[in-house]
This record gives C-alpha cells, sequence and structure tokens, in this order.
DNA sequence: GACCTGCTGCGGTGTG
C-alpha cells in the first residue's frame, strides 16, 4: 500500500464576501480580509433559525467566529444596526471553556467583532483566577458575554439567586467539548445545561469539537439524544507527518521509550525551523530532553523552554507568552500544551515516542499552523524500532481518517450527588421536579428512581451508615417538600469542594530564597535526604529539608541525580491505532514495505519473522522460550497495555486453574510475557482440537478477571475520586492541604465502614465500575478475546529473544501472581461477586 | 543487541 502523508483537502470552497447584499456579518468577515467557508455560514444561519447544535472542524479552521456570530445574530437578529442594540441588562451567552489560560485569549477573540456590531455588549470572564473585586462586580450585574469553566458555572448555580441571574440567557457555546464529553467534567456541564435548559426552554446551545470519532454521541451527549444539527467542514485541515528516521536503523535500539539517541536529529530539526514544540509523553521525559538539548547546544540556554504540569503557574505563563510573542525557539512539553492558547509562531511539532492515538497526534499537530488555511505538520521520532511501525501506522490512520471515540460516562452517581447539594443552595429543588431535569442530561436518561432516590437520601440522611452524622445530612425538605442546604458551614464546604478533577496531594518545590518552582508527589519527596540531587523545572537541584508542606531546595552546583517520577496516567495504545500497526505488520508478511518507516524497519521485521512470526489481525503469534530465568511464553495480542494487564492476569490464571503454577507478568502496548518456573507443554496448552479456544474464551470473563486481579485493592483507590466529589471527603482549606496519607485514611475508612454496613451503597458499585471499566478496559478486553478466537494460531519455540519478545523481557514491571494466595482470593471475590449479584 | 516511561484539567474560607 503507498502510504499517503496527508489528510485530503476537500472542497469546502470559501465564499467571497463584500457583495452588495453582503450582511453585516460578511463585511466583517471583508474587512478582516478573511473568507468564509460553507461551514460558517451553515453554522450561524442554523443559529439563526434558533437551532442548537455541534460545530466539527478540525483545530485552528475558525470554528469560534462562526459560533460567536450565530449566537449574536440569535440574540440580536438586526446586527449591526445602527437603530438596534440598547443597552443588554444582564447575561445573554455563556461561554464555556475547558482551560482558564483559554478564558482571556478567548475574550479577545470576542471582542473584536463585537465592537464593530454589538458595541453595547460587554464582556467578562469568571474563572478561578477572577479577582474577588470583579467578581462583587459580577454577581451585581453580569456582563452581557461570560467566559467560564465548567467548574465556576456550578459555583454560580450554586447562588440562591441563579434563575435570575440566567433569565435572559439566550445562548450558551461549549468550546473544546471533544475535551470535556468524555469526562466527569462533561458530565458535571450536562447537568448544568439541563438546569438552565429547564430556565431558559429556548435555550441555544452550540458545541465546538475536533480531533473525534464518535460525532453524534458527542452531540446527543451535549444537547440529548436527537437533538440538534451537526455541521462539518468538509475542509479537512491539511495536516503532514512524517518521521525521523534514525541514522542507523540497523542499530536502534529494540527496546526503551527516552529516545535519546534521536537527540542530533531533533537538535538539527529544531534549528532548521523558527519555532518549535516538543512534545513528550511524560515529565521526566520532558526534564531529561530538555536537559539534554541544552547541553548538546549551550548557545540555546534562554531560546528554549520546559513546560508540564507540575512546573508553578508563572513559569509556565511565562513560557506560554514567550511562545505567543515567537521569542522562543522550542518548548519541550508534555500534554500541558496540548490545547489551549493560540500559539500561531509555532512552525513545527515533534512528538518524541509513541503518540499512542490518532487522536492526539492530530491534535498536537494542530498546535503548528495553527491558522485557517494553514498546514499543520507534525514529525514522529521515534524512541525504539518498533515505534517506526507505530510511526507508519499512524500517518496510515491519520490519512483514512481514523480517529478514536471518546466514551461519555454513565451515570456517575458521584457527580449526581455533587449536584443536587449545588442545586439545593442554587434556590433549591423539588425531588420530583429535579428528577425530570437529570434525565434530560444524556448520562443520565436511563437513571432508574431508585437509584435516584438513593442519591437523594445519601445528601439526606448520609445513606443508611451516615445518619448520626449532621454534616453528612446536607439537604433537608422544608415544609413544601423543597429540598434545601441547612446550614451555613455545610454550605461553605460544598462550595470550596465543587469539580470533579482530584488530584493526588503534592509538596510545593521552592528555593531557599523563596522561588516558586513547581509541585512533586509527596512521596518522590519522602524518599529523599538532605544533600539529594534531582532534576527538576530543567534544573539540577538539591534537596535541603521539608517545612508545612513545602520542600526546600537549591541549585546544585554539579553532578547528576534523581528525576522525579510522578504518578501519572498509563494511557494505553488506542485500539484504532494498534489496528492501523497490524495491518502494518500485515503488509510486512507479504514484503510490502512502504514508506521510508517500514524500509527502516525491515530488517528487523524480517528477523521477527524468521525466529518466529510477525503478528497481524489474523494471526496470533505465541513464543515459548525456555532461558535461566525459566519459562517464557510471550503473546501478541496488540490490544494496549491496560488490556494486556487483565489479559495476561486472566491466561495465567486459567493456567494455574489446570496445573498450579506461579508467574511473573510484563506487558507492554503490543504484548505481555509470562514467566513460570515449571516446563510448559505447548500441546497442552494448546491442544490441536481447540487452538487457545478455552484460553481466550469469554465465559466467567468478569469472574475470572475479578479472581485473577486484586480488584478489592483497585476498587479501594478508585473510590478515594468517588469520595472526594461526592462530597464525603473534604479536601481541606486552601493553602493547608490535608496530606495523601489524612486524605487516604478517611477514604478508605468510608470505604471500610460502607462495606460493611451498607453493602448496597451504590458509589460502592460506581467504584468497581468504574475500575473495569477505565482501569482494565473490560470492554477491549471482551472484543480482544473475541478478536484472538478469530485469528490463526502461531505458536512456536524460540531459541532465543525476538525482537518482539525482547522488550518484554527488560520490561521492569512484574507482577508476582501465586497459586497458594489466589484460592483465597477467588473465594474472597466470588463471595463479593454474588452478594454484588443478588442485590 | 540491551531499558531511565507514565498526561491534563479547576476550585475554595475567614480573620484581622
Amino acid at each position: 500500500m503507498l502510504r499517503a502523508r496527508t489528510e485530503d483537502a476537500g472542497d469546502d470552497v470559501p465564499r467571497a464576501a463584500g457583495t452588495s447584499r453582503s450582511t453585516p456579518v460578511e463585511r466583517w468577515f471583508a474587512a478582516q480580509g478573511w473568507k468564509i467557508f460553507a461551514f460558517q455560514r451553515d453554522t450561524w444561519q442554523a443559529a439563526v433559525r434558533g437551532e442548537s447544535g455541534l460545530l466539527h472542524a478540525s483545530t485552528g479552521s475558525g470554528k469560534t467566529y462562526a459560533v460567536w456570530f450565530g449566537a449574536l445574530l440569535h440574540a440580536q437578529p438586526s446586527l449591526g444596526q445602527p437603530t438596534q442594540g440598547a443597552t443588554t441588562n444582564g447575561l445573554r451567552v455563556l461561554w464555556i471553556t475547558p482551560m482558564r489560560a483559554l478564558a482571556a485569549d478567548t475574550a479577545r477573540a470576542l471582542e473584536a467583532p463585537l465592537n464593530a456590531l454589538l458595541p453595547t455588549w460587554t464582556i467578562g470572564s469568571r474563572t478561578g483566577d477572577t479577582s474577588g473585586s470583579e467578581r462583587a462586580r459580577q454577581l451585581r450585574s453580569l456582563p452581557s458575554t461570560l467566559i467560564t469553566t465548567p467548574e465556576s458555572l456550578s459555583l454560580l448555580l450554586s447562588q440562591d439567586d441563579a434563575a435570575a441571574r440566567f433569565g435572559k440567557l439566550d445562548a450558551i457555546i461549549v468550546d473544546e467539548w471533544h475535551e470535556l464529553m468524555g469526562s466527569k467534567r462533561g458530565v458535571q456541564t450536562q447537568l448544568a445545561l439541563a438546569r438552565l435548559r429547564r430556565w431558559r426552554p429556548e435555550l441555544m446551545v452550540w458545541g465546538l469539537s475536533a480531533t473525534l470519532g464518535n460525532l453524534q454521541q458527542s452531540r446527543d451527549a451535549l444537547l440529548g439524544a436527537g437533538r440538534g444539527v451537526l455541521v462539518q467542514s468538509k475542509t479537512r485541515k491539511k495536516i503532514v507527518v512524517d518521521t525521523l528516521i534514525p541514522a542507523h536503523p540497523s542499530r536502534f535500539a529494540w527496546a526503551g521509550h527516552l529516545g535519546l539517541q534521536m537527540l542530533p536529529a531533533v537538535a538539527a530539526e529544531i534549528d532548521r525551523h523558527a519555532s518549535t514544540l516538543v512534545f513528550t509523553n511524560t515529565r521526566s521525559q520532558a526534564e531529561l530532553w530538555y536537559q539534554n538539548l541544552l547541553a548538546a547546544r549551550p548557545d540555546w540556554a534562554g531560546l528554549i523552554a520546559l513546560h508540564h504540569g507540575s512546573l508553578d503557574r508563572e513559569v509556565r505563563e511565562w513560557v506560554e507568552q514567550g511562545l505567543r510573542d515567537g521569542r522562543l525557539k522550542a518548548v519541550v512539553c508534555t500534554s500541558s500544551l496540548d490545547l489551549g492558547v493560540d500559539f500561531t509562531p509555532v512552525e513545527r511539532v515533534l512528538q518524541i515516542g509513541s503518540p499512542r492515538g490518532v487522536a492526539r497526534l492530530l491534535q498536537r499537530a494542530g498546535r503548528s499552523g495553527h491558522a485557517p488555511g494553514r498546514v499543520s505538520r507534525a514529525t514522529l521520532v521515534p524512541t525504539n524500532s518498533l515505534e517506526l511501525v507505530e510511526a507508519a501506522a499512524a500517518q496510515d490512520a491519520v490519512a483514512a481518517g481514523q480517529v478514536e471515540q471518546r466514551p461519555v460516562p454513565e451515570a456517575p452517581l458521584d457527580v449526581l450527588v455533587q449536584h443536587l447539594v449545588t442545586i439545593a443552595l442554587g434556590g433549591g429543588f423539588r425531588s420530583q421536579e429535579l428528577f425530570d431535569e437529570v434525565r434530560t442530561a444524556y448520562s443520565y436518561r436511563a437513571l432508574r428512581p431508585d437509584q435516584w432516590q438513593w442519591a437523594l437520601d445519601f445528601v439526606a440522611r448520609g445513606g443508611q451508615s451516615l445518619t448520626a452524622y449532621p454534616e453528612y445530612q446536607r439537604v433537608v425538605p422544608d415544609a413544601d417538600g423543597v429540598y434545601r442546604v441547612p446550614d451555613a458551614a455545610i454550605a461553605r464546604r460544598h462550595r470550596m469542594s465543587i469539580g470533579t478533577i482530584v488530584s493526588d496531594a503534592s509538596m510545593q518545590v521552592q528555593y531557599l530564597r523563596g522561588a516558586r518552582i513547581g509541585t512533586i508527589e509527596e512521596g518522590f519527596i519522602a524518599r529523599l535526604r538532605a544533600g539529594d540531587r534531582f532534576l527538576f523545572g530543567g534544573r539540577m537541584l538539591e534537596f535541603v529539608r521539608v517545612h508545612e508542606m513545602t520542600a526546600y531546595v537549591r541549585r546544585a552546583t554539579s553532578g547528576s541525580g534523581a528525576v522525579p517520577r510522578w504518578q501519572g496516567g498509563r494511557m494505553p495504545l488506542s485500539s484504532t491505532l494498534a489496528h492501523a500497526v497490524l495491518d502494518c505488520l500485515e503488509e510486512a508478511t507479504h514484503d510490502d514495505y512502504s514508506g521510508p518507516e517500514m524500509q527502516a524497519v525491515q530488517p528487523l521485521l524480517a528477523l521477527q519473522q524468521q525466529w518466529s512470526a510477525l503478528p497481524t489481525a489474523r494471526k496470533l503469534v505465541v513464543e515459548h522460550l525456555h532461558s535461566r530465568e525459566g519459562h517464557h511464553l510471550f503473546f501478541y495480542p496488540f490490544a494496549g497495555r491496560l488490556v494486556h494487564v487483565g489479559l495476561a492476569a486472566l491466561i495465567s490464571y486459567r493456567l494455574a486453574q489446570r496445573r498450579p503454577a506461579t508467574f511473573s507478568i510484563a506487558v507492554n502496548d503490543y504484548g505481555f510475557e509470562l514467566l513460570g518456573a515449571a516446563p510448559v507443554d505447548l500441546a497442552e496448552i494448546f491442544p490441536a482440537s481447540d487452538m487457545g479456544g478455552a484460553l481466550f474464551s469469554s465465559a466467567h470473563l468478569l469472574e475470572d478477571v475479578i479472581a485473577s486481579l486484586n480488584a478489592t485493592e483497585l476498587t479501594q483507590r478508585r473510590f478515594r475520586e468517588i469520595a472526594r466529589i461526592s462530597g464525603l471527603v473534604f479536601q481541606g482549606f486552601p493553602g493547608q492541604p490535608k496530606s495523601t496519607r489524612q486524605l487516604q485514611a478517611s477514604a478508605s475508612l468510608f470505604f471500610e465502614v460502607f462495606r460493611k454496613h451498607d453493602a448496597g451503597n451504590l458509589l460502592l458499585t460506581q467504584a468497581q465500575t468504574e475500575v473495569l471499566e477505565q482501569e482494565l478496559e473490560l470492554q477491549r478486553l471482551r472484543e480482544t478475546l473475541e478478536e484472538l478466537r478469530g485469528r490463526s494460531l502461531h505458536v512456536c519455540s524460540i531459541t532465543r529473544a525476538t525482537p518482539f519478545g525482547f522488550p518484554l523481557m527488560v520490561e521492569r514491571f512484574r507482577e508476582k501472581l501465586s497459586t497458594e494466595k489466589l484460592g483465597d482470593r477467588v473465594a474472597r471475590m466470588l463471595q463479593e461477586l454474588e452478594k454484588a449479584a443478588a442485590r
């Protein structure tokens, strides 16, 4: 197959503006020297008709103005007429953004047309950054357009005169909806919209999205099932994706993810362009790359910078401003710059290591050429040989327009519980009315009355087990059956806990002199002793002491040190990208190596084929190796590391049931390894009559998965988040945060109490469901098993680790699974499962 | 032949 390198340019013809019959909006575009695209016109015309919708177009294609004019025309159809536009009283348009940092930028963008066409309107923003005096002023009178976050919107809804405040609202625009829709923040937004729609049934709602596979569902989640129009730009933004090929592919690393071998090539690439973003997958990787780039090019001091989520706000803002001004030649960053601020000067995007998913690659590519008509360019920098295949696959997927779906959370009760208290504060509610309203939110469309009753009971009485504690009787009905919050302390505590983002406690890191550098997790700091060195914020630091939740450091004079390891997410290779990889491998089995990436990796794949076989979408490869360590079994299902964790545990559990055994497990995104001491009988494991069918059976999947992993521990960890969101655990006052240990202790206390005395607690059930769905990707595991049963099986014995097996052997993660303990676990977990099933 | 994996996002009080 010939590898196409760019997305097709479509036929979304821009139309000339400025003709005699043109409208004020068209004249405004013409005055800027901008063309109008059909999707923009479609959008505002739909808005003029009062229709809600979702506008889907690439990053940097000009969506903002399309919906903004739509909202303005909807509110003031005679826009730009001198006779119109008397001062508005109160809020007309609400603009929701997922990031504070976007608020100011957005306000600037929206202001320009307003000054020309509707000068009587005002714009303001309200986020956590908004000053106290500005907040107070806004509460006296809101601007006609308010830019805010989902959290700040909920806070507004928690005020007792909220209904009056939103009484004139005409339109809501939710920016970057694709970022919100898959998370609990999106659900929180859905609930807020349900509330506002009830006050203003004619309310127009528009979402803006990019890089997303499930458009219909995205629209449904925002507007309600089957409602609203879907406007898609026919022009796909031109995106060029290519790869930096290692100079000596034959000597390129088989394993590893840091990729510093590619440093000279990356430096040369940075050199050739005015401004480059270097994306990495982890914060520690960003630190190391920054440090090494600087060591290689000392003349770049002050011209290159570092940006990730643990660095201090001020540092990050300085870097962002530098990008905007075009002052910085390169910034090494993590997902912290995925979204957000429009850095028009950025010419090039480099992605070190696997992009993990097509959507993420597109999102990052879109940071360059960020203006209508300009080309976005991303260059993949592989960190090991097999990532060359991934690079080829990513290009294929981009060219084919395959983008991942984002699943919408299904009825999370912790978010609902929080919402109930918010609404009880925001004027109060009657049970039946609010139930009906909540069910108009997509995620709760199937909420059952008994679940509703449980949630209501939980906030009214603390559920079954907390009735004795007044602080958990958070809402109380008055004589008319209106539920309100009875106590100012509860109200305060609730407002301070609004939101669904739960992060681990971390410590401030600052110089003895006082300048703040950023935050690092307690766990890392706890292991340091005075004098230890570590790399952070692009500098080698020496740890001095901890005082009041702050770690004090000084610049280290020389030497090397540890790099902090933050406990981050473990984003697996997406299904879309994994399948594209299997397709590339399929081509390779037919000696079809097109494109520089596949050519570079060809010797390695040939070796894999010679020693074993290439796994493809039609062939599952299993290798057996006898080494000094013991007996290894390598499987290559290509289902992403989370699924492989579950799958490896499941297979070893099923093998151990046939014949007692203990296995060590290693996983990566491509496959997994089981290592045992006892000899392996391949004929017994894969009998000719069955070829693995029983091993990959989906029967008793749930039971086997729960039995094979320590699900209780996973569930308990998950419950911490739920306890915070549902308001069980208070995070503490700002500036005096509780340590992780305190929070953990109280969350696990609730977990134990509920398990013993309130087994029907639906938050426990939710924790278990979230573990299965999100941490083990049970659905994908199920699909994988089905796929595996459909693949032909290639089992072979090898004498040394193959190119695919080698990275698994060096994978440091080892999970011991002993048959002895397994018996106890099985009994315990099955008991719990039966209890759960009986409910 | 040899590896330095683990992201992001927001919000908030009271007292002097």
